[in-house]
DNA sequence: CTAATTTGTAAACTGCCATGACGAAATAGC
DNA sequence: GCTATTTCGTCATGGCAGTTTACAAATTAG
């Protein structure tokens, strides 16, 4: 009787979704694939305790999932405890498969991830991508991620659908890449020129490896801040489970938050904004490095070796993120935050002098800064996933095709 | 067949609630109180076709709601159509209330809203709580409490919960004050102090603020930053149309993002926070101005004089202002931002250099900044609304009561 | 005054989960 | 070894929620 109020859903009426018998059915479903994913081989009378229902009524949610092959029967569980054994259930490894695809400034990559979220398949192209026009880039994606769509079948796997990374901002069709600085691309139709069989996503980066996090870090809370530097600087906001986009998509921008508002011009047409402290090119300058082509592994080459201009570079690179950092956890009070991208690599140098900003600067208990163990794979590997996810979140959408 | 894959609920399987028919009921029973409460007297056969059911079970649907007191019955609309006319429906006004409290910096107050959003009783009292103890302030507001619920009794209606806006951070179990800087209070169980006799909820005013905004504004979008200023300097953040809490409760700390990372020292232990620029403190002090009684009063008065001093410090502040918003700007990506109370009535000598900053600092087109009108009633009139908005949100929660 | 249209309700129907009972398959105790 | 106990999966039954279909009531159009 004491409970806070003013949270209950459904709020607005805007979410006015008739509630049927037949969508309770489909959400049911979902929970029992959630179930069986998140805590592996289970038995029907085990779905039942874990999400509510009876057993009764999971025995049919269960069958339904097996024929339409979204769930395994893996036979009898060994025994242990008193009590006729259950028998286990599985994610089926031959169902539905997630085809994720990465464009990246340096590389192309796709992969397949079936719905244990084992990946099954994958190609890579290395070799840069900065200038090039969309349309062979584009192509040369098409092909890796037939071959990788080709390898699955032959593992019994179908395409589900394909999600595709790249390193720019996406509009909020989930199609069109409005602007890739590292690339030079501008309002590209990624929707036009893919392969259109399987329902498609396109997404950010950054977004994709922050769910990747989510879904796939090892003791990753539901709320926190995954700051990533391939394009300049990029943050997904993950707040209680799922992805802040923004009106327009553009949520996360991180790199373009003021830092010493005086500071130097930005392109984006302020003064003082992160990316001119902490971006690549920004370090690199202030290490005195020429700009080649793996400027990652150049920096954290030379910071091994100790080179003081590199240590000191990443030293302030790492103030003025804890200064940005500093606004986003006053504004969003998350968890903690994840390093990951090309900031994950060089995390031994960067951490110090950003924890050093963050505890000077914020009350209170401090927040943990981690860093990501999916390092580059994150973004392609949430890609995949996401799709997957989408499977799970709702098995009857994908029960017809096959 | 080409969506967005990613965002289909349920997600995760933290939210593993049980689907059953009652929930379905109950939902269904908050989408008739919704499109009732939201559009105005409305027939059965509106809100059928409103909420994807069919006139049949809305029906029984509205026969619960009238039984239990949450509908009324208009009698037959005026025709003008043809067809029978249908029988309009309205949200009772004799049913539950919410009653909201507050307890501001200067003053103690407290309403009564019914389910049609109508105020029905309210009571105030004026005068300083600065560094006053708790106890008694508190049971002053127990008083104004029940003055005005027993002004709502006399007129029809019950009780159906207790929201308290205060000016301090408030714990996630809504009920503890953590701090309250300028009430100087610390780690206060309101929980404990106030009538038990009804579920209560304890939130901060930037909070409620927000929410009256988004409930009760004139045109505002479900995505935007309410920016109040009573405080500090607190922000709502309202995303998707529901409000972000943070992990602790503590999202939307605007006042201390930093502005000028080397400026200033801050009671927060950072350096150069907003506060120390658009603070009361720091703006009366930069104004020349004795901190007194009414100070917002103060510089309006001021400024509307077209004291240079006063009019220069506010353009300070609204510059600072700007440069903070930049940067929760590119983090949140929302539709828009409002400024809400004591900003609100700053607002004429704020905006200008405020609006020059952002536009200066962030590409592309202007995020609209406008100006609450709800004043320093937000709060209130939100802490009242948000137990109205419950009591829509789960009817069935409020039936067996009253 | 009749035809067309729309509203609200009642009866029959379908779908989904709960309940309760039962056989199957294991352990525990004697 | 044998029986009692426990747990699992399934089946038949029942209740509940929304849909479908049909119909009377109340209005407008011609």
């Amino acid at each position: 009787m004491t409970a806070p109020l003013h949270e209950a859903r459904p709020t607005g009426p805007g979410r006015a979704l008739p509630d049927t018998q037949q969508g309770m059915r489909r959400r049911n479903l979902a929970r029992v694939m959630h179930a069986v994913s998140a805590e592996g081989p289970l038995s029907r009378a085990a779905v039942a305790s874990r999400i509510g229902l009876t057993r009764a009524a999971v025995s049919t949610l269960v069958d339904e999932l097996i024929r339409t092959g979204l769930l395994e029967e893996l036979g009898p569980e060994r025994p242990g405890r008193v009590g006729r054994p259950g028998s286990a259930l599985a994610v089926s490894g031959r169902g539905p498969a997630g085809i994720g695809a990465e464009i990246g400034v340096d590389h192309l990559a796709a992969c397949a991830v079936d719905l244990r979220g084992e990946v099954r398949a994958r190609a890579v192209r290395h070799g840069t991508n900065r200038g090039r026009s969309p349309e062979p880039v584009v192509e040369e994606l098409t092909g890796l991620v037939r071959r990788v769509v080709a390898e699955a079948e032959r593992a019994g796997l179908w395409p589900a659908g394909l999600a595709v990374a790249v390193p720019g901002l996406v509009a909020r069709d989930a199609r069109t890449v409005v602007r890739a600085p590292n690339l030079d691309w501008q309002d590209v139709d990624l929707g036009a020129m893919l392969p259109g069989e399987f329902p498609l996503t396109v997404d950010n980066e950054a977004n994709f490896g922050g769910l990747a996090e989510l879904w796939l870090g090892v003791d990753t809370p539901g709320d926190f801040l995954h700051v990533s530097a391939e394009i300049g600087i990029g943050a997904a906001l993950v707040v209680d489970g799922s992805l802040l986009r923004g009106t327009r998509g553009f949520a996360g921008e991180l790199g373009h938050v003021p830092v010493h508002p005086d500071g130097p011009e930005c392109g984006c047409g302020g003064r003082g904004c992160l990316e001119q402290y902490a971006g690549e090119e920004a370090v690199l300058r202030a290490a005195g490095l020429e700009p080649g082509e793996d400027r990652v592994g150049l920096l954290a080459g030379r910071a091994a070796d100790g080179d003081p201009d590199v240590r000191r570079a990443l030293r302030e690179a790492g103030t003025a993120l804890g200064i940005a950092l500093t606004g986003a956890l006053n504004l969003l009070d998350p968890e903690g935050v994840v390093l990951g991208g090309a900031l994950a690599g060089l995390a031994p140098w960067l951490l110090p002098s950003l924890e050093a900003e963050l505890s000077r600067r914020t009350a209170g208990p401090a927040r943990p800064v981690s860093v990501s163990r999916l390092g580059p794979e994150g973004p392609l590997l949430g890609a995949a996933h996401s799709v997957v996810r989408a499977v799970l979140d709702d098995p009857a959408a994908v029960a017809g095709r096959a």
